[in-house]
Parts: C-alpha cells; sequence; structure tokens
DNA sequence: TGTATTTATATAAGTGCTTATATAATAAAT
DNA sequence: ATTTATTATATAAGCACTTATATAAATACA
C-alpha cells in the first residue's frame, strides 16, 4: 500500500477503491456481530423501499445508480429471503412493484440500530479528520458532473501535445521533409504540379535565396509539419507550401506555422502576405480566416490550376 | 442517485463506490481515444514494476493492496502481453521475479504523457474543489489504520444500548421477573436455597417492607435486570439479588443496577452496605471493587452456603 | 387496427476481484 | 537426514457487479 501512496493523485482511483473497500467489508462483518442476517450491498435498496414504497424496478434503478440487471437480482435475492413482497400493479402487468414484507418490517427494527450506529461512527470519523468529507465528496461529484475525468484528462493530454511543437528553421537535412510533406497532401486531394516541383525540389535556390524562409514544425524528434514564406514583391510575400502530417492532426500545428509566417514576414518588412487555396480545403480556409487574411481578387492568373481562392492580410497593421 | 445522496452517512461507502466507477471507468476510454492498448487495472503493477524491478509476486502483492491471486492474474494477462518478463530467481526456484519486457518498455513512453494527463487533471480538479482531497483521504486511511470501521460502529451500538437500559422502581406488574432473573443465574452456578426462596417468593413482604427496596433494569421494553438493598441493620444494608440475563450482558447493566442500589442506600442513611459472594463469580467481583467495595472478615455465619468473600463499602464516604 | 416503437424486466455471459485450497520448493526442527 | 513447517505461486470457485441481449407488455402511429 505504501507505494500506492506515493504515487499520488496518478493513483487516486485505486486508492479510493481501497478506501471504498474498508467501508463495504467492514459493514459486512458488523452485521454478523450483531447477528443480524444482512448484507451491506442489500442496504440502499431495503432502505429505499423502507422509506418510499411500493417502488418497481425502473424506479430503483434510478434512485440507486446501479444497473437495471443488478437491481432485479438483488431484489430475487431479497424476495427469495422474504425479506420484500411484490404487489402487482393493476394498470401495467410489466410492473414489479416492490414493498418491504412484513419480516422485512421486523428486520427493519434491528437494522435500524445498526445503521446509526454506522451513521454516528462516520460522522465522527469525519469529525476526527477535521473536514467536512461528505461536503468535499459532493463537491468532487459536482464537478465531475460538469465535466467528466475523461474530458478533463484529454484536454490536458492535448495540451500538453501542443506545448511539445516546436517550430524549427531551414535546415539542410530537412530539406527531404519539406518535400514529403507537401507531395503528401498534394497528391492527396489534387495533383504535384510544374510549379510544386520547382520550389520543392530546391527549398533554397528557389525561396530562400531570393528572399524567402521556410520553417518546420517538430513533434517528438519528428518534422511534423512546414510552411514557406515566398516573396514575391517589393514587401509583398506569399504564404505556401503549408503541409501538416494526418497523424499529428489536432495539435494546432497548422496555427502555430501560419503564425510564425506571419511573423516571419513582419521582420522582413512586409506590407502585405497573400496566400492561394483551394474551396475544397475548408479547414483551412477557416484557419486563414482567423488569422487576419480576407478574401480578395486575383491580381494576375493563379499560380496553380487547384486554387480557386486567394486571400491576404496587411502585416504593417496585424503586427506592431 | 439523488436518493443515496440525501442517505448522508449511512451510504457513505456506497457513494464511495460510485465515485471510484467514474475514475476507472474515465480511465479504461482515455486509453482507448489514445489508442493505447492498457487497462487502469494493469497500472499500479506496471508501474510498480518501471519504477522499481525485478520484483516477485509476494514483493508485488505487499506493495498494492491486492490479493496474491489478484496479482498473480493481472502478471499473467501482462505476460500473456509481452509486457512484463520473468526473470528466474537463481537461489530461491519458486520465486518469479518480474520486469517490464522492451515492449512494456516501449510501451511506456506511449503511457507516460497519459498518466501525466491524468494527474494534471486531477489536480485541477482538487483544485476546483478547493481542499486538499489527496491530504484528506490520507488522514481517513490513517484515522482507519487506527480504528476500523467495524470497531469504530461496535462502540458506538453498544453506547446506544447502553442508553437504551432504565432503571426502574419495584412494581407489582415486574415481580416474578425478580424470580426468574435470580432462579437464571442461581440454577446455571450454584442452586436455590432456602433463603433464596423466601426472598424471591415475597420480595414485597420480605424486603420492601422490611425497609429495603428492588430495582429492575429496562431494556427495549422487557426486564433484564434486577438487584435488591435489603435492610440488615440499623444503618446496614445488604446489595442482594442482582441478576442480569445472557442476552444482555455486555451492556453494563450489573454496574448501572449497583451504582443505583448504592445510591438509594446513600438516601436511606445507610452507613455501610455489604455484600455476600463467590470466588467462582470473577467479573462480579471485579465490578464491586470498581464500585468501591473492600473485602471484609465476615461478622457471623454465610447467609448461603455459596458465599465465599464478604465486601463492603462505607457509604457516608462513597456519597456526599 | 394492425404494426412499429418504446418500456419493463429477465437472462446470459463476462469481468475483476475475492476466499479457499492445492502444489511445490525451501527452511526449520528433531 | 528426515520429517515438519513455512513460503511462493497457482488454481478453483464464488461474488457482485457489468454489458449485451431476449422477451413480453404497453403505447404511438399511420
Amino acid at each position: 500500500m505504501e507505494f500506492i501512496k506515493q504515487l499520488g493523485e496518478v493513483a487516486f482511483g485505486t486508492r479510493l477503491r481501497l478506501l471504498t473497500d474498508r467501508f463495504i467489508q467492514d459493514g459486512a462483518k458488523i452485521y454478523q456481530s450483531q447477528n443480524i442476517d444482512f448484507e451491506p450491498r442489500w442496504f440502499t435498496m431495503f432502505y429505499l423501499l423502507s422509506q418510499k414504497s411500493p417502488l418497481n424496478i425502473t424506479e430503483i434503478t434510478a434512485e440507486l445508480g446501479y444497473t437495471q440487471p443488478a437491481v432485479t437480482q438483488i431484489a430475487n435475492i431479497l424476495l427469495k429471503r422474504g425479506l420484500i413482497k411484490i404487489v402487482k400493479d393493476k394498470t401495467d402487468t410489466r410492473k414489479k412493484l416492490l414493498a418491504l414484507s412484513p419480516k422485512g418490517l421486523e428486520l427493519y427494527k434491528d437494522l435500524e440500530p445498526v445503521w446509526q450506529g454506522f451513521e454516528d461512527a462516520v460522522k465522527e470519523l469525519f469529525n476526527s479528520v477535521g473536514h467536512d468529507v461528505m461536503y468535499i465528496v459532493s463537491k468532487l461529484e459536482t464537478a465531475l458532473d460538469e465535466k467528466d475525468m475523461y474530458h478533463r484528462v484529454s484536454e490536458k493530454i492535448k495540451q500538453k501535445q501542443i506545448d511539445n511543437v516546436e517550430i524549427v528553421k531551414y535546415s539542410a537535412e530537412h530539406k527531404d521533409s519539406f518535400r514529403n510533406l507537401n507531395y503528401e497532401w498534394l497528391e492527396k486531394y489534387f495533383k504535384v504540379e510544374p510549379e510544386d516541383k520547382k520550389l520543392l525540389g530546391d527549398p533554397e535556390g528557389e525561396i530562400i535565396s531570393k528572399g524567402g524562409d521556410v520553417i518546420f514544425a517538430k513533434y517528438n524528434e519528428e518534422i511534423v509539419g512546414t510552411a514557406a514564406l515566398i516573396k514575391s514583391g517589393e514587401a509583398e510575400y506569399e504564404l505556401a507550401k503549408m503541409a501538416v502530417t494526418d497523424k499529428a492532426k489536432g495539435k494546432q500545428i497548422g496555427k502555430r506555422l501560419a503564425e510564425e509566417i506571419i511573423a516571419l514576414a513582419g521582420k522582413k518588412n512586409a506590407k502585405t502576405l497573400y496566400l492561394e487555396t483551394s474551396i475544397k480545403l475548408g479547414p483551412a480556409m477557416n484557419l486563414y480566416k482567423k488569422l487576419g487574411f480576407v478574401q480578395t481578387e486575383y491580381k494576375g492568373p493563379a499560380k496553380y490550376t487547384r486554387s480557386t481562392i486567394r486571400m491576404e492580410m496587411n502585416i504593417s497593421k496585424s503586427k506592431i
């Protein structure tokens, strides 16, 4: 048990399970020592029926947080023991209305002081702990009702992944990644055109030496995305060749790359940054819009046959 | 679930179980969504072996709070999946030393960010609750280590039973109880002597009208004990005919009756109160000693053949 | 008014533990 | 050195749930 304690929050579920077992198991021993033929797992149902009856299986299921087969099973045990009885529902013959039997009511008298003792003991325990444990448990329940552990953990993992994405400058060793990442999506959605071949085959000669730049996104020591800034005029640049590999989707890598390209354009004193894209690439267009690009008319012929939309942003305005 | 919440402390075990389930079940969903072939219940063992290995089944059992068969079962699953491997122990061939396999170590890399995410999420959850839940859980564990629920509840139930014992004055309707309760123990340990027959047959004539008194202990509307104060001299009384039925043992009824008799003797301005008992009745003698009786010489012949000890107390001293 | 859908319960099979007990190796005792 | 006790693990059976599915009655719908 020492190891579990050391683990802290990661093993909270395990620890909670062990604590629960201590409560439930001791419950059985208490009934035994009081010579009462009763089991802890019958408690909720038996007590419910003592307070409110008759109730059918479905109603009991709703109140107790067990599944319906579990309720049916416990009900059958209590029936066999003669502690509850069936009251037939006149209007709906499917319903199995349950209530305490005379024998059950008799047992109830013996059970009450035990439950009272349990309640007193738990209260004393909480008192000695010095915190309102019941209240804390309800707060935990409410918090989990609002957002369950699955969503909480998923968010944390995703955030961590996003934080782990690193944007790196162009270096010769990543030249192939620039080509491959772009070929991947071009071949999937469109086709590789002569202009693509030229740029992707020689980024140093065709982009960087002409005043542009190429950047990469690195995740777990692997290049998973890329984008290029291409000089197209005096103070005009193009955001192009942005590609993120499928298996790294969902880490906001496209956004990070685009933001970095915008920043680079700013550093190069660009006035306008434009891009060509296709109406077919919905998510990409949404991203561009969010970043401040607006759709514009084509000034000349499109560079690629796939281009259907031209977008542009004013750099001097968006960057300080 | 609403009903369980209303119940408060009585249903704390149930509520804890439901909370535990939420943690464990969401755990499974998280591994699934991250495409990791791993189950929550493997966690503690797998993690333990990642930190400390090789370990044998017994060592793992000691650390995890599971039973040995459970550890064996989980180990077999992990072995079948190739996530752990057996390292033979040279000195003791019974021992099955376990350690992560290369495949396990590989998986560990994928698992770590998930666990980190879980830990972060739990910490955030506790933060939102505004209490150091981990600390409260350890305090609960420590408190239960010191005294488990079984003992806590047993004590509460016993105290409640003691509180429910009521001492009542003599009334004619309880005359038979006086006789029966005394016959019960006399016949069990000794035999009914002529003096017993006289007193038990006519308490009103033989005890009360002669300046003495008879009292009863009532539990759940039933007479379960009795005792008599018998006048034996000017300011001298005898505590006698104390009897508690077997099924009501352990509720400190003897003590309550004796205390009441001492108080009655005080009211009657007794100077000394004595009693005759037998060395065979150990628990009774301990009680008398605790109440302030001290062993004395017989002043005359013993009243009963069973009497082997005479005890006495000075009333004026012990009562104000 | 039949037919599809929904609701209420039952049943089957599986899971993840438990307790009880078996088996085999080692250590202790005579 | 042999018997006896202890320790380490395995196996069997059971328990208290679960999920998945079947069955039958009631309701909705067209």
